[in-house]
DNA sequence: CCAAAAGTGTTATAACTACACCCATGA
DNA sequence: TCATGGGTGTAGTTATAACACTTTTGG
């Protein structure tokens, strides 16, 4: 049948219709570790579990815009990376009805999510698992172990996999991780990220090259303040790399 | 509004649904040239215009399966890639209702859609542009300039940059080119394949080299046959390959 | 002067490229 | 034996990694 056919006959109130939500994966690098904002249902299905922050798309809004409403309605707006990560569509993956999900993933310094979380109080920071190295397979259940009896409701235990996998297979090839960091950073802190994200320690001169030769950061001229010891130079994200123009 | 608070008050009928849709993109390197099927619309909106092949999504079906229902039915089906691209979703990108479109990509070897095209007087074979070398910004009017003038319906120009710049991008570092040749292969049409897609002339040499060592491929023993000068050996893709296991 | 962390030079290894060359086949 | 394309060796260049080293600061 083509689209023209069934639209002949389609009549909206006919059968149970689609509903369409976008799903949120917030993350930050907290004490180390990656980690995403889950938010705790209260009511059936899955009540008492824990599920990421989503809401349905209203009906005159992009899918972006929904993301945007929904995942920066809380957050400070200002320099986040938000990208679209995935459609989840599987007839029963909500016992309520059929929704397709399209899940975005948004990356935020620490301290937005901290103050989040701490702000309200069905919100929890849950550390990820990052260690999977390399293993291939359906990168399913990256919640730490320590969280791993907060079993997730629906399917977004996968969607959390998905969106580490993303992020880490980006992290190479794309200036994103400097939107888990302040404006301005030390060398050291954005190192501390990738080794948060990839799971492993890296050698320090040859993460600082690769940083510099990219082209990605430039030096500010200031210096760390209250540090014990010798104070970092600060680096930023070149402006031209702030917005994120690039479709994928 | 939380999701429970939304469908508490949700009356499925009260206001237009959203409908989902799998758009798909069937590409095949033909005479050299990256190519998509086309479907000459015969009804309106976009009556005359080209599209990409799509259907909705039946109601127990996951999207997976409608993509592998609509884009696979024309063809016989054994060995293709195909894997979710993007989601489309502006309110305005259908006229007729709101229509949320799961996109897809596929990759077939040449002769499985030329055999389509010409069993199919609706489909045509449209050559791509591969040649915006490195240009950043939004891959759009992937549409080769002679076939300019046959614009496309919807957003489909934007899905179909979409796709070119995914196959681009997962070139060098996934094992998919070989499903755009039949199952035996020698290195010079593997390597017509990449150029095809990258818009430019690689050295043999290192052509080769960067196949054999990546160790997706193993050679066959055999040689091409009826071949006018020397015969080339046959190479195919390691069965551990050819199902895409991976997650994205 | 010491401890601790910032930052840099130096070398070795691996990857990639370019170029030239040899090989096998049909006419 | 010649033309044509398949296939391979060698060397130069570049990127990456590892290690040791120097520098700067607060105490």
């Amino acid at each position: 049948m083509t689209d023209d056919q069934f639209l002949e006959t389609y009549d909206p109130a006919a059968f149970a219709p689609f509903a369409v939500t976008v799903d949120l994966v917030l993350l930050a690098i907290v004490e180390g570790r990656l980690c995403a904002v889950l938010q705790r249902r209260d009511a059936a299905p899955g009540q008492g579990r824990f599920a990421l922050p989503g809401g349905f798309v209203g009906p005159e809004e992009s899918l972006d815009e929904a993301a945007r409403r929904i995942g920066l309605a809380k957050v400070k707006l200002d320099r986040v990376w938000l990208e679209q990560l995935y459609t989840f569509g599987d007839p029963d993956r909500d016992p309520r009805m059929r929704i397709v999900t399209v899940a975005y993933y948004a990356l935020f310094p620490a301290e937005r999510l901290i103050a989040l979380a701490q702000a309200q109080d069905d919100l929890v920071l849950a550390p990820l698992r990052t260690d999977w190295e390399g293993e291939k397979g359906a990168p399913v259940a990256a919640l730490d172990e320590n969280e791993a009896e907060r079993a997730l409701a629906f399917d977004h235990a996968q969607i959390l996999g998905t969106a580490v996998a993303r992020l880490r297979g980006k992290l190479d090839y794309a200036p994103i991780a400097f939107f888990l960091l302040p404006r301005e950073f030390a060398l050291r802190e954005l190192q501390d990220v990738h080794e948060a994200i990839v799971g492993r320690t890296l050698t320090k001169p040859a993460f600082r090259r690769r940083m510099l030769d990219q082209g990605w950061i430039e030096a500010t001229g200031k210096f760390e303040t209250g540090s014990a010891y010798r104070p970092a130079e600060l680096y930023r994200l070149k402006p031209e790399f702030l917005n994120p123009q690039e479709g994928e």
